[in-house]
DNA sequence: CATGAATGAGCATTCATTCAT
DNA sequence: GATGAATGAATGCTCATTCAT
């Protein structure tokens, strides 16, 4: 008979799982998935080899896992800010995106750069479940937005919204490529503080309806990071 | 005695060199470099492996002098056309460089995916030469691009060049990854011959000075792909 | 203070031995000895693995304890019937022998497989006491019931009784091993209705004396089964 | 380009498979097929763990290709004599048999008890492979001898020949079993040369034909062993 | 230079056994 | 007594590298 609670068991075990992932996220990201060892990251977790396959099934398992617990709440903060009853300003919801890539990148340098050197390498079918949980699908929020904003005449119509919608997390990605997971010795880092605002002035300038002026394309013209950014960055704050 | 002269001993070594090297770039490309046997590109060349000891040290050493001989000539294309003594219009030299990225990926789809996923795990030096080799130095004649065409007053002064220069090779980026490398089973892919138009004009239209209004400018209202971007593809092509 | 008298508890003791010894001569025998794990035997036996080694010493343990209980009761009845008062007709004991070898083996299939495999690759001493629960022994019986009838002219006295009581065994072996132990896909199985007459038949023929005909030889003129042996597969029934 | 001939390199791999079989054969034999390791194997080889992948695909390939090589010779033998020009006498025949089965089980002591251990154990296909390379089908040849002898009236035809000679070999299995296999520690041995005589004595007068005494059933009277089976027994011995 | 068999360190995974609860 | 998580030794197999031919 269980001297524990169903309840209590199931909290030890998450705990462990987490343990261990953490483990294996520090691991993976040192010496990549292949060349770390179940010993490395039984160490790092602190327990035994074999304890390890009391919670996952194999290191494959231990990968596809990962994402799950680090990705998981930002990417669904994103989700919620896109689909909150009273759409958010343009610039304020591509600030939050853009904070929110870096938030997840910087916060989980690690993690991002285990993955971008496994995902490639798994076979088809894994690979096509573990970029369905990628942010990817928030690409399509994205997308919803500007169509949207195009009926309403505030973007420009032109273009096509699909291919407008995937230009943007680019723009951010290039700088988080090469600052976080490249990590070029001897480079100058470039704050994203400064950077973000930019990514976003050039973005809505090219998006928006030129002869429409709205109070963006006005505030624009100041030199100064907006009120409005800092404010969004603020929301995304929250974000762990 | 030597049956063959010097010379055309060397050429027959570079060209062993060469076959060995494009039967590790497809095959590092098929299973990643660490799950990759020397049997297996010994297979894909045709040798014994054996005889691969002979012509590079080890296996690293294969991935240290994969990407050169690839990556060289559209890299120094763009330089070339970034040195002109007449620089070109901003909308074509952007056109090059974006077709020039989707060119080297697509025409290298596994070496890149190579490179992705085996750079970051490199140890420093090796990364740093590695990185060295990558186009990144391309952004440093965007920049300057950038900042001369500020200092004309074509493009807005408000905004920081670097950044501004860094921001555009992003903006193509997310489409190469997760086509290319990523290659997600069943996606609708994007054809690059209608996205890189629409990164050219958001890009410019962000950048341009409002009250300098260019040909450019003008010839977006109109839905069509301008003459101009496919004049410019069509100065792209003599890339190898 | 003892909720259950020692008595009580003796008994419930045995059944969980019992409960996990049937899972395990289950398990081994669809595995073998090796491959089978403690778990497995565990979840068949419906308990916890930790359990089982407050009922066994060890894994071996569990093997050594294995068949007694299995084999005993037809060991016994041949025993039994060997040391008859009043020795029962040749054709009778004959038939009877075998009858329990074929019950032996179809009912106890599985861990005659297990015995089989497990057996021979034993240390000496444990071996030693296998071989020892082994009807081996009523080959002895059979011995002195052979020449108790070559003493009385009934059996042929040129031949080694010893020999030919070992003889008689191996007749149904080879259908026993064939049929039960290897398990041939697809290959036709011999009736063992069938068989044994034929075995005792034959035998009988080969040992008794020539000029001195029983009744068994002239029955075995007619084709169809003897109700003499009908009678001692009956006779052979009651074991367990 | 090769140093050795194709037959050179063939004659050589064919000699390290063997002494990788017969090292494989022995420790087997003594620790059994699962407790086995390949570090055993490769040190009783002489050779390094890594090789013996280099001639075998796993550790299973070693014991599907050890009965080939042990097995084929002494088979093939008896086979070839079942299928002689001129069939040979039935105490001929049968003492031929025996005295196979013997030799076989004698040399390859170790290797039979691998196989009575291993085989069982094997999943369905293998186990239906392997069984197909025993001398099973050795049963079909004597039972077609047999039908053929009964005939012409040499053999009762009162006895279904299938069961008839499925049941020979078994009489002198046990022995083999016992004796070889289990090898009960302090148990007196039988030797083969007393023991076949009587089997194949038994064996023909409870099948031979009452009424048409042959040389054979006269020759029974004396209790000395004839000289045709010694006749036979040297015939025999040319299996390797 | 070419070859490919030989090598043996290294790894993922299993599993009998222990022991805190 | 019962439980099942923890342990870590043990094993089959791989593969970069060497080297005799």
């Amino acid at each position: 008979m269980p001297r524990l609670t169903v309840h209590a068991r199931r909290a030890l075990t998450q705990e462990r799982r987490q343990q261990i992932l953490t483990a294996a996220a520090t691991v993976f990201a040192a010496k990549g998935f292949d060349r770390a060892t179940i010993r490395d990251v039984a160490r790092a977790a602190g327990i035994a080899e074999g304890s390890i396959y009391n919670y996952f099934r194999d290191k494959q398992d231990l990968l596809v896992h990962l994402p799950r617990q680090f990705f998981l709440p930002p990417i669904q903060a994103v989700q919620a800010a896109a689909v909150a009853d009273a759409p958010p300003a343009p610039d304020q919801i591509l600030q939050f995106i853009a904070q929110n890539m870096v938030n997840i990148v910087t916060q989980n340098r690690e993690l991002v750069r285990v993955l971008f050197t496994a995902v490639p390498l798994m076979d088809e079918t894994l690979r096509a479940e573990y970029i369905q949980q990628m942010p990817l699908y928030a690409m399509e929020a994205l997308e919803n937005y500007i169509r949207a904003m195009q009926k309403t005449g505030v973007f420009r119509a032109d273009l096509d919204a699909a291919i407008v919608a995937r230009i943007y997390p680019g723009m951010a990605l290039f700088f988080l490529l090469v600052q976080e997971v490249l990590q070029p010795p001897g480079m100058t880092r470039f704050d994203y503080a400064r950077v973000l605002p930019v990514i976003v002035e050039i973005y809505l300038r090219g998006i928006l309806q030129a002869d429409a002026p709205t109070r963006q394309r006005r505030r624009r013209r100041k030199k100064a990071p907006s009120r409005k950014t800092r404010t969004v960055r603020r929301r995304a704050q929250p974000l762990k």
